[in-house]
DNA sequence: AAAATAATTGTACGATGTACAATTTATTTG
DNA sequence: CAAATAAATTGTACATCGTACAATTATTTT
């Protein structure tokens, strides 16, 4: 744990003492906890502590207080996701898988704030818009336009975050083991009259698909299905995008 | 506010006394609490004291505490979200698109638990496996077996909670239109330079897609782009279960 | 030199989740 | 039918949390 050294002095800090508070390290930390401990075990004074600081000093920093920080924390995930130039220009298909993967792939590196981004309004233009427009480039060149544009839209962002946020959703907090084999061993005796088809695919499917899996994305990443999926969404969006254009 | 009358006496209740606490009757009303104030405002003290109750009298009924609550109450959006049989049989692309808007209505009557059920393994085992067996049926008469049925079935259920989780996230908690006009400012002045795609397609996009509205879905609905999201998914099984089968 | 502003320490408060003991009623058992 | 056990609550206690606000000190601006 790097714990800074105390530091009993009142008031503003001297130019070079080691507080080094700042936007940037606030948030960075944070990540390194949430990453450490979880979402649900994250909290502002744990960061504090941390960062060797009194709580209400990360206020100065961040106006908007733990929700501001989770915020920021949130955004990070978008960072280096859209995928670069070159990639796109005459093959949206492409592009738009690359945007997927990176997506994903950024997100497995911290799949605790999953729950952040699946599920607010997290926005902080810039990065973002930069998302935006590129999505926008994609799907005018795959043909759309007018309103099918905005329903492109948002079904590529949907699509996006809808997946990786449901693979890497946390489990039951603490009794994890307890649960999972207590969930395993129901699912394997699951009614063979009741339901014949989860039954006679129970070994393709346990664990290894949603409801029915005792272990989140990231201990069993769920890579081979995601792949389909997007092929999925890319190969509808092709279909109706000759539809009508 | 249903206050339950005080009762002061110790120990077990009479048999017709009026505390009446019983599972089902707090999920109910922890879920009306959340309709009521939201998932950030919800606390299992306020719904001990709607129920005229102490805290500790909850975890009577629900060992879990507040994390068995919230489970219960994400598992009620899935009751009656199933389209009956009859709807099915031969159409499998009609009935899982019935499961789509059957489940979007559902959470759209409760949009504040949305981000319980993007984010959560949740699984009450009975009305879900129900659910589990009905979309492999579909997607075994649509043309899937073995290893891609699994595919699929992923690609439905990630389909299923993605768009809706996403539509009905909360923005920022208290400052609601403070931050939105704020926001909308922003959005409004983008730079076409920058961002020409998406400052020629601002009137379609601002407020009626993802990462550039200022409003959660509960008070916008989304619901054309929804319509569209579906039919890319639908169209996409359709085309992946010719392909290989 | 004075005033304003930046950045922290410190104090304080109400609220929360939950472990645990005490108490009372209902049910089961011998 | 008495005694034991289980069921269902009240009541107490505690550590922790987010954050409002005052006090303090250093830096920057005037």
């Amino acid at each position: 744990m790097p714990e800074a050294e105390q530091r009993k002095r009142r008031g503003r800090p001297k130019r070079d003492e080691v507080v080094a508070l700042d936007r940037a390290q606030i948030v960075a930390e944070a990540l390194r906890l949430i990453d450490e401990r979880g979402l649900e075990g994250f909290s502002l004074r744990e960061l504090a502590r941390a960062l060797g600081v009194f709580p209400t000093a990360l206020y100065w920093h961040m106006p908007g207080g733990r929700n501001a920080v989770l915020g920021a924390v949130a955004a990070t995930a978008f960072t280096d996701v859209v995928p670069p130039a070159e990639d796109a220009v005459d093959d949206w298909e492409s592009w738009v898988r690359a945007l997927f993967t990176r997506y994903r792939d950024s997100l497995r590196k911290h799949p605790n704030i999953a729950p952040l981004l699946g599920a607010q309004i997290v926005s902080n233009t810039g990065v973002d818009m930069e998302l935006v427009e590129r999505i926008l480039a994609a799907l005018e060149s795959a043909g759309f336009g007018g309103e099918r544009l905005v329903d492109a839209y948002n079904t590529v962002v949907a699509g996006l975050l809808g997946y990786v946020t449901l693979e890497l959703a946390p489990g039951p907090a603490e009794d994890a083991s307890e649960w999972a084999s207590a969930f395993e061993a129901e699912i394997r005796g699951v009614d063979a009259s009741r339901f014949p088809r989860l039954s006679r695919n129970l070994d393709a499917l346990a664990n290894r698909a949603f409801i029915v899996r005792w272990q989140g994305g990231a201990e069993k990443p769920m890579t081979h299905s995601f792949d389909f999926y997007v092929e999925t969404i890319i190969t509808g969006l092709r279909a109706l995008s000759r539809k009508i254009g």
